[in-house]
DNA sequence: CGGCATCCCTATTGATACTG
DNA sequence: CAGTATCAATAGGGATGCCG
């Protein structure tokens, strides 16, 4: 922790061109701008968030009770994201008691429909992964 | 808002809450079996060996050399996870020198075709995407 | 070639407490 | 209500070395 005998924290081994916008539009690529990005939609709670919103605009509690085990901070600071990313709109009520309303934005819906979609797959399949899961054994 | 574990459609009473066959189907409960598995696919490098391996049938080091950025270690473990959870297929040839093969499941293949939608409107709108992180500050 | 085992560091996450 | 701050636990992930 104190002592950095190394060339310090490359972020930048070599050559990258890691200002750029957009180089190129490729995931596959590995710092392809869109990686982070698919990153916080796919993550643990942002798939979660995305798809409830889809069901409509949430309010900050609100949402966090229907995103079941999701917790203050992670819940704020998923928001934060899609929200940077431009996936949910933030809108603040001055009043009080303070109300604040998510919801997507054109982009947000289309990726929450994807994510959505996956979800349905997963949740209809869920039976014969079930059964992999407890048949996998390396043979 | 009802959040109500019981009612409707009844399937089979009897196999009820017990510790976690497949009990309700739905995401935003916190302990729905099909979570896990969400994460698994919709994880950093899930996500992209999934749609690697979209493209045909991968061998082992030629979907590292595909998912750019992945070490042996991760590709090994997401590789293991998403054959367990039923979305990839293991072949192994016994020849000399080795050869693995992986392909995609029926419902591996689903799977990635949501995510390769996903992974499309990303890459698509990306400029949008960052335009509005740059635009992006707290008032 | 296609791995697994080990070490070790850092990012993510979860409780808890506190504020506008 | 809608968050932020702080701290501790844990999971993710890279580097290396070894084996079938």
């Amino acid at each position: 922790m104190s002592t950095q005998p190394d060339s310090g924290p490359d972020q930048d081994p070599g050559l990258a061109f890691t200002n750029d916008p957009a180089l190129e539009a490729d995931v596959f690529a590995r710092n392809c701008s869109s990686r982070p990005v698919l990153q916080a939609v796919a993550s643990r709670w942002g798939v979660l968030a995305l798809a409830a919103l889809r069901e409509g605009p949430y309010r900050f509690s609100a949402l966090r009770r229907r995103v079941d085990g999701i917790s203050e901070r992670m819940l704020s600071q998923t928001l934060q994201t899609l929200e940077r990313d431009g996936m949910v709109h933030r809108e603040v009520q001055q009043s009080i008691p303070p109300q604040v309303e998510y919801t997507l934005t054109d982009l947000g819906a289309k990726v929450a429909d994807q994510l959505m979609g996956l979800i349905e797959i997963l949740e209809s399949n869920i039976d014969a992964i079930l059964t992999a899961q407890n048949t996998y054994h390396r043979d």
